[in-house]
DNA sequence: CGTAGAAATACTGATATAAGTGCTAGCAAATTA
DNA sequence: CGCGTTGCTATAGACAATATCAGTATTTCTAAG
């Protein structure tokens, strides 16, 4: 197999048994449309159209590097060379009678079973762009206005670790949060060597909450290309996880508020920093969980995502509460 | 310290040779060739006076090439060489040799500096015991010892006043003991003595006082110092004058020992009240007393009044100092000592009056005039910005105005300059009173018409504030002395607060504390890119700073009346002797301050005083409970803690509830807020060292640094040295350059604003945010975004509407505070030598609103060259400024009807004066032009309003003229031409040729933007061309012009980038020269900041083979005034406080340097810095020739009828400026100053030298045992240089002899070739060596002389 | 009572946070086959 | 060793990230000698 001299520091598994494992683990095919956002040199890709063939398989490569190899190595694949990081991408994909990927809308009342998508978001620079993927699972917009879509993806082994913190854990964030709350998230594969990236044991202790018990693929250093993101880079590994919305729903914008603003001082016991939420936090509060002084107390990385529903809801009703909707306004840069 | 005195004198002995060889150090490296190809072609050889190398018996190290170019000495020095030759081997120890950093607070390891504030704050708190461990604590910073006596001295000052010792033998005995068993490697100095001497003093009311004196003669004998008494009597803040007095009476010292400012005022005053006079003269207790003191008075002084009037030429020695004015004043004052108690001042407030009175005879004043000036309150103890309008009845610059004569008006300014002084005062340090006071008053008032919550004033609610804060913070302060007293040594926390920062908290009054962080808060709204809030770590450092100022000025009036300690000074003529005592002594005092309070100590006082604050200030609001579907109200905290995310990075918030920011937009601000930083009522401070000058009662200092100590040491050093004379005489001249405020323009400005609309680039009132609607739920992503952004955008845009608005207020209600004033505006500098006004924000280089308001205070008749150039003004102000002076003079002529119309229905007419491009200004102007007019001859019209001549594109006029560069020199009007060149339209011009041949050639961008290139478009990036603006930096720029055409953002942008191609082009290829030089800037900063120190502490590798680069570019201006560009990569620390941990810098630190902004700066600084040099000479020489003199920067102000002689006198001091070759000097200095650093250059592996360096590695890595670093071999280098310097011949041979790494490299001959190869790899050390000076054009800068359009 | 060792505390440095990366050039540094 | 990659920062003023954690240094406390 060809390879390209650079990689931008995205990492790919490139053994087809191991890929095949996770293919079948995943529960997900076959299906009619797959859409491969960054499948840089396509070792997965290769595997999809080979086990499944699948009528519409549409990859988005457009990096210089990858883009060569892929067509070297893998003829066959279809790679549109459109840029998955433009939202415009997706209105062309959606328009364009060429390319013909164009999956069913289906209702969120169950899991869509037409389209998946598979991403390499493995280059610590793709972070933002998991995030802002994840995001729209709250509008139910971008990718998933057809539906609960599953979505795997692969990502370095840290960006795992905080999707997936635990309860207590010092990874533990509103996106851990976020990710409870609204996705079911499963491990396809790991790394032989890692208990668990990032976080000890973490598998073990949340299989229950958040990870489904199924089959995980177990990689070693060999299947990896490259073996390491850079050469001083940390000796973590990449991680393959399934990602589907829940279909939850829940009042975004109170919620989005009180997490962020909870997390900033994420060790700090509610009521200490009940007073950040707005002006005269602490008195709105402090009456409202008399009788729930459990919660109270709680230190935001202890809590569930139903105690930060509740008080998103307690936060609804106060009359005197903060703009929530316009607090990114709050703060801007100074030259404009 | 000792070492490195040592080796500084020894390369001073140097110096002295190569000063004499100057242009023997240039080029070592370099071959001189260079330097003399430069000149071939210059036609100013005469300038060349040079220095005969052969004439010097001194041979220096380096072989002096015959052919040679001199450095050119000239004939006047300006300042550069002193200054220069003292700066490149500085008496401290130079800054790029190590690190500094002293971001460890640890209490074991705290720096001189944290230490001396500590020790400060206990002893102004009276923690004796505690101030002593921290002594002991210093004394243990070994290389500080030799200043330690310093501190010990402070600690002994603080004790012997504090009452605790009883015993003068107590006191010497433990100064004994201390010096011999703590501190033996310290000895007393005569300020010791002063201090035992003092308190000798101070019993001199006990009946055995006789034993005392032989102890006080004890004392002084223990100087060693061979006038002694002198010396010890020099130190005035330990002294009484009283202590003066009785060392005097009692025959202790002679007169002529005294201070020369005590001495002054016992000279002058025989009746100065001694203690006798107080016990045998009765205190007037009543008003009944004085009428007859006042008729003697009256009576009294007609006689030196006539005098008065007949030696006009004598009153015009203005300074109180003065003798012969003394004399005068003498004779008619009566001079008393009086007891404060209430009674009497009010009586003596009459006794004021009447001395205002008769200081007033001899002027022709009409009788309702003298009656409103005597029946002013100068001795009110209300600032200023509190008294109401309508309590304000004089309008001094009217009275002025209507004075007859100069010698009238003379006298006017001096009754005004004494009787202001107590004004002054109180401005400066009264304003946090001054607001309580307001606070008060309007709660008071409130309270009695019973008005309901909801329509509380501002004031209101801050006194609310006030009075439930004070308590809180009085408990605080009562726990932090708890602390203090508890525990000697224990450094645990209690209450919050460490005891690290305990004392701190003690040094300020309460109340004062709770006024300032009060107003603090309320002056940061919206600052730091916040919506209706503040960034807490701004605003705890602003709080802790504002505390330690008015720590500081506190502490200046204590020393003050520490020394006047029962002395009176409200009969007012001694009041003047005082004053002017006071005035040295306080130049004195000030320059002692050293000490400032550490950022942590700033922080955490802050942090204390704001979440106090937060506790107790309430807002009463309305809100909607969704669950009643009703409105309730309620009270809510006013301000809030929280934090923000900017791009994935925390920011800690104070949030301003709504509600009270709804009252601050719209009341006025100014009379809630009392900004500090003032327009002077009296003549600042004269500029006399680098700290001290401007105003009165706090401390500037002369140069801007960014708390660069660096650059302060620099500084310092040169002021010590007493080597930077014109800098401080042009800041004077600017300094005392009298304004009043424009009467008629605040008038319709005030009508204006009232309205609370937009009007002009005034933005109105905007109380609600207008976003746009929410979004559908499930909108797509990059709709969601679009609609942040746009949000955003509102948000920002009523954010700056609103601060502009504010900024606006205050400018508008200083301007009221200081109407029919004289003011003046005390300056300093920025670090490149530009002048700025101490005051920030109402001055001459505001806004054009601002500009518009002030005009001079003196007045002058125009004649026929001032109506001629007003004329121009208002053209120029119209932005037709591109015409030939007649031509604008008849754009004046023909506008005459307009111009009237603008004057009388400002608002109500045609509004002409709106269409300028600086409409207040222009406003002004026509108002003024059309009182000329009503004249029969306008030319006798008294005028007072400034006109300006600016420089056209003044950066690259130095440019043209360094670089010799004709073309250049006649775009920016170097060269005499019969109409105005005009930089910006040749650029626009050449870019559209440069468009329409790319646009031939198919450039679709090129055909778009076709004729769409004007003027405007180009005309910021030309300008900031010169400030070394980036390729982004000019698209930006661009683009921001082209919006306005196309709209699209995105499109404007794309177009911006094509377009700054081209400009730069365009403006490379006119300005050749101008580029040649800013290249040559550049690298020489790009070398200068990646070179080391052969002596360089390798401790301060972290990794010996990638040094740390630590030098920073120093250069000396043409006045001497060094300057160090601060560009340091900063280490930022966290800093814990009671809200959150805050982010900030260690001040003191020194890091390596940040080469990119050093080089990226150098070229624009070195520009400015001599457009600054420019600026002062002018304004020094306009100040000998009695013009009233002002500048923003490149723009040059003055009277209409002076506008000749300034602009001659500019054109002269530009041209002796550029006399010199200031680029070969500048080389010359580089050369000295980083003479033997070496640099890192990387050279191709497989080139020959870089095998022979290999090689000579192996042997030094054998000879160490160990591999050799890149230190290793710089230690070798500097083995081989101290072997070479040697005075023993055999060293010196052993030197020739020795090989290191950078000899091979010296010696090798083609490394320019091998560092221009393509693959550069290996590092190695080179002597540092400086590019060839671009040649010299033709240009003559004689020839400007000539030149109308210079400066226009 | 002085002291070794443990426990507690203080200090330092690293890391996560949010979530379009407003765009392009030029240079320096690290990386790689 | 020549190469292409990656990352950082963009006018000058003059204005600013912060909470938490892990590891280490220092101090304090404890308890046995």
């Amino acid at each position: 197999m060809q390879l390209p001299k650079f990689h931008y520091g995205t990492r790919h598994l490139i053994d087809s048994t191991a890929i095949r494992g996770i293919l079948h683990n995943s529960k997900v095919f076959p299906r009619s449309h797959v859409l491969e956002l960054y499948p840089g040199i396509g070792p997965f890709s290769n595997e999809i159209q080979k086990l499944y063939n699948p009528p519409h398989h549409l990859l988005l490569e457009p990096r210089k590097n990858f883009k060569a190899t892929l067509s070297e190595n893998f003829p066959n694949l279809n790679n549109c060379e459109l840029d998955p990081y433009d939202w415009s991408t997706y209105h062309i994909l959606a328009k364009s009678q060429e390319l013909n990927f164009h999956p069913l809308i289906q209702d969120w009342s169950k899991p869509n079973d037409d389209l998946v998508f598979v991403a390499n978001l493995t280059n610590p620079h793709n972070e933002g762009l998991l995030m802002q993927w994840l995001d729209c699972i709250t509008r139910r917009n971008w990718l998933y206005k057809f539906g609960k879509v599953p979505m795997i993806i692969w990502i370095n082994s840290h960006l795992a670790g905080k999707l997936l913190a635990p309860y207590g854990s010092s990874l533990r964030s509103k996106r851990s949060t976020f990710m409870e709350t609204l996705t079911e998230i499963s491990v396809l594969a790991h790394h032989k060597d890692e208990t668990y990236p990032g976080v000890k044991n973490h598998i073990v202790e949340t299989q229950d909450s958040n990870t489904k018990p199924q089959e995980i693929v177990e990689f070693d250093d060999s299947m990896i290309w490259p073996i390491k993101a850079t050469k001083s880079a940390s000796s973590e590994s990449i991680v393959c996880l399934k990602v589907v919305p829940n279909g939850k729903e829940i009042d975004f914008e109170p919620w989005e508020f009180i997490t962020k603003h909870l997390y900033m001082s994420k060790i700090t016991p509610f009521k200490d920093i009940a007073d950040s939420l707005g002006h005269g936090g602490y008195e709105y509060f402090e009456p409202q969980f008399r009788d729930n002084q459990e919660l109270w107390n709680k230190k935001p990385v202890n809590m569930t995502p139903k105690e930060f529903i509740e008080i998103s809801n307690v936060f609804m009703n106060w009359p005197f509460k903060p703009d929530y909707r316009s607090d990114f306004l709050n703060i801007f840069s100074e030259d404009m | 310290m000792l070492r490195s005195t040592v080796r500084s004198r020894s390369v001073n002995l140097n110096l002295a040779v190569s000063s004499s060889t100057a242009s023997s150090l240039s080029s070592r490296f370099i071959g001189c060739n260079d330097s003399c190809k430069r000149y071939i072609s210059s036609k100013g050889s005469n300038l060349l006076a040079s220095l005969d190398v052969n004439n010097s018996s001194v041979k220096s190290s380096f072989e002096v090439a015959p052919q040679q170019r001199k450095l050119n000495k000239p004939q006047i020095d300006l300042g550069f060489w002193k200054s220069s030759k003292f700066s490149i081997n500085p008496n401290f120890e130079p800054f790029d040799r190590s690190y500094r950093s002293i971001i460890n607070s640890s209490s074991t390891n705290r720096s001189v500096m944290q230490l001396w504030s500590l020790l400060e704050a206990c002893l102004c708190s009276n923690y004796v015991d505690r101030a002593f461990h921290i002594l002991e604590s210093l004394y243990a910073i070994k290389p500080h010892r030799i200043n330690f006596i310093d501190d010990y001295n402070m600690y002994l000052s603080y004790l012997a006043d504090s009452g605790k010792i009883k015993k003068l033998s107590d006191l010497s005995l433990k100064v004994t003991r201390d010096l011999e068993k703590h501190f033996p490697d310290s000895t007393y100095n005569d300020r010791t003595i002063a201090i035992l001497v003092h308190f000798a003093l101070s019993f001199s009311k006990r009946s055995d006082f006789g034993s005392y004196i032989t102890d006080i003669n004890t004392f002084f004998s223990m100087s060693n110092n061979k006038n002694a008494k002198k010396a010890v009597l020099k130190n005035t803040d330990i002294f009484t004058l009283n202590d003066y007095k009785l060392l005097r009476d009692l025959n202790l010292v002679e007169a002529s020992e005294l201070p020369i400012a005590i001495r002054n005022i016992f000279d002058k005053n025989p009746s100065y009240p001694s203690e006798d006079t107080e016990k045998t003269i009765p205190p007037i207790k009543s008003a009944k007393s004085i009428p007859e003191t006042n008729t003697n008075d009256l009576k009294n002084d007609d006689p030196t009044l006539q005098q008065l009037k007949t030696s006009p030429s004598e009153e015009a020695i203005l300074d109180p100092d003065d003798t012969e004015i003394s004399k005068k004043w003498d004779l008619n004052e009566n001079i008393d000592t009086i007891e404060k108690d209430a009674g009497e001042l009010l009586s003596v407030d009459t006794i004021g009056m009447k001395v205002i009175r008769h200081s007033l005879q001899g002027l022709s004043l009409t009788e309702t005039q003298k009656q409103k000036i005597a029946s002013f309150n100068f001795d009110s103890e209300t600032s200023i910005l509190a008294t109401k309008l309508e309590d304000k009845s004089v309008d001094f610059y009217e009275i002025y105005c209507s004075l007859k004569t100069d010698a009238e008006r003379e006298k006017f300014d001096e009754f005004l300059e004494n009787f202001n002084q107590d004004r002054q005062r109180v401005l400066e340090t009264r304003s946090t009173e001054a607001a309580k006071e307001r606070w008060k008053h309007d709660f008071m008032d409130a309270k009695s018409r019973g008005e309901a919550p909801f329509e509380k004033k501002l004031n209101v609610k801050l006194w609310e504030w006030y009075s439930q804060m004070l308590p809180l913070i009085k408990k605080e302060v009562e726990q932090a002395n708890e602390l203090l007293q508890d525990s000697l040594i224990d450094k645990r926390k209690a209450g919050g607060i460490s005891s690290d920062y305990a004392p701190y908290l003690n040094l300020v009054d309460p109340e004062k504390m709770c006024v300032i962080t009060i107003l603090e808060l309320l002056k940061l709204n919206s600052t730091g890119g916040v919506f209706e809030g503040m960034r807490t770590a701004r605003a705890v450092i602003s709080v802790g700073k504002a505390i330690e100022l008015e720590f500081r000025s506190e502490q200046l009036i204590r020393n003050e009346m520490h020394t006047f300690k029962n002395v009176s000074t409200k009969p007012h003529v001694f009041k003047k002797y005082v004053w002017s005592a006071k005035k040295r002594l306080r130049d004195h005092n000030i320059e002692k301050s050293k000490i400032e309070w550490p950022q942590a100590a700033r922080a955490q006082i802050g942090s204390i005083m704001i979440s106090t604050l937060l506790h107790v200030a309430k807002v009463n609001v309305r809100g909607h409970d969704p669950k009643t579907n009703k409105y309730v109200y309620g009270e809510l905290p006013a301000f809030s803690h929280s934090y923000q995310y900017h791009n994935g990075a925390k920011i800690g918030v104070l949030k301003i509830h709504k509600s009270l920011i709804k009252q601050l937009n719209g009341e006025r601000l100014a009379t809630s807020v009392q900004p500090q930083q003032m327009p002077m009522i009296v003549k600042p401070r004269k500029w006399v060292s680098w700290n001290s000058g401007g105003y009165h009662y706090s401390q500037s200092i002369l140069i801007r640094t960014r708390d660069s100590p660096e650059q302060v040491a620099y500084l310092k050093a040169v002021s010590e040295e007493n080597l930077i004379p014109t800098i401080y005489s042009g800041l004077n001249v600017i300094g005392l350059t009298g304004w009043t405020v424009n009467r008629k323009v605040f008038n319709v400005l005030s009508e204006v604003w009232n309205t609370g609309k937009q009007f002009l680039d005034i933005p109105g009132i905007q109380d609600d945010m207008v976003v746009l609607p929410p979004l559908p739920s499930n909108a797509e992503p990059e709709e969601v975004r679009e609609w942040k952004l746009k949000n955003k955008e509102i948000a920002n845009k009523i954010s700056s509407d609103r601060s502009v608005r504010c900024d606006s207020n205050y400018k508008l209600e200083i301007a009221r505070a200081f109407l029919g004033e004289k003011i003046y505006f005390p300056h300093n500098l920025d670090f490149r030598g530009r002048a700025y006004p101490l005051s920030p924000h109402f001055n001459h280089l505001g806004n054009d609103m601002s500009r518009g308001l002030l005009i001079f205070w003196k007045g002058r008749r125009l004649g026929p060259q001032g109506l001629k150039w007003l004329k121009v003004h208002l053209a120029n102000l119209f932005g037709y400024d591109k015409a030939s002076l007649d031509d604008r003079i008849a754009f004046a002529n023909q506008h005459i009807e307009d111009l009237k119309d603008s004057a009388e229905h400002p608002l109500d007419g045609k509004g002409w004066w709106q269409s300028a491009d600086k409409p207040w200004q222009a406003l002004a102007t026509c108002m003024e032009l059309n009182e000329a007019f009503k004249l029969e001859n306008p030319e006798d019209f008294i005028s007072h309003q400034p006109v300006h001549q600016d420089g056209t594109c003044n950066g690259l006029q130095h440019y043209a003229a360094l670089g010799g560069d004709v073309e250049g020199a006649i775009q920016v009007n170097l060269v005499p031409s019969p109409k105005p060149q005009d930089v910006y339209n040749h650029v626009a011009k050449l870019v559209e040729a440069r468009l329409d041949v790319a646009a031939k050639e198919g450039d679709e961008t090129a055909k778009i933007l076709q004729g769409k290139i004007t003027r405007k478009v180009v005309k910021q990036t030309v300008m900031t061309n010169v400030y070394g603006v980036t390729f982004i930096g000019a698209t930006r720029q661009i683009a921001k012009q082209l919006t306005e055409k196309f709209d699209d953002k995105q499109l404007a942008f794309e177009y911006g980038g094509y377009l700054a191609k081209h400009v730069f082009a365009a403006i490379r290829e006119s300005f050749k020269g101008a580029h040649e030089i800013q290249d040559w800037l550049g690298e020489c900063s790009k070398r200068i900041s990646r070179a080391i120190r052969l002596d360089v502490d390798s401790k301060s590798f972290r990794n010996g083979n990638k040094p740390d680069f630590m030098s920073s570019v120093i250069w000396t201006t043409p006045l001497g005034l060094p300057i160090v560009q601060p560009y340091r990569d900063e280490s930022k620390k966290q800093i814990k406080t009671n809200l959150q941990t805050i982010f900030i810098a260690d001040p003191l630190a020194v890091n390596p340097v940040n080469a990119r902004r050093q080089k990226s700066g150098f070229p624009p600084n070195f520009i400015h810095s001599l457009d600054a040099s420019h600026m002062l000479l002018s304004a020094t020489k306009c100040g000998e020739h009695g013009l009233d003199f002002a500048s923003v920067h490149d723009s040059y102000w003055t009277h209409a009828c002076d506008v000749d002689k300034m602009n001659y006198l500019l054109r002269e001091e530009f041209i002796k400026l550029h006399e010199v070759d200031l680029i070969e000097r500048l080389k010359t200095e580089f050369n000295q100053r980083y003479k033997d650093y070496l640099q890192v250059c990387k050279i191709p592996r497989t080139s020959p030298l870089a095998r022979k360096i290999v090689e000579c590695r192996k042997q030094l890595s054998t000879k160490l045992g160990r591999p050799a670093t890149l230190a290793d071999e710089i230690h070798e280098e500097k083995i081989r240089k101290e072997l070479l310097n040697s005075i023993e011949s055999e060293k010196q041979e052993a030197g020739k002899n020795m090989v290191t790494t950078v000899s091979i490299a010296e010696d090798y001959k083609d490394i320019d070739t091998l560092l221009k190869a393509t693959a550069c790899h290996m590092p190695i050390l080179t002597p540092l060596t400086l590019p060839p000076i671009p040649t010299k054009g033709q240009f003559d800068v004689q020839e400007l002389r000539k030149s109308a359009y210079f400066f226009s």
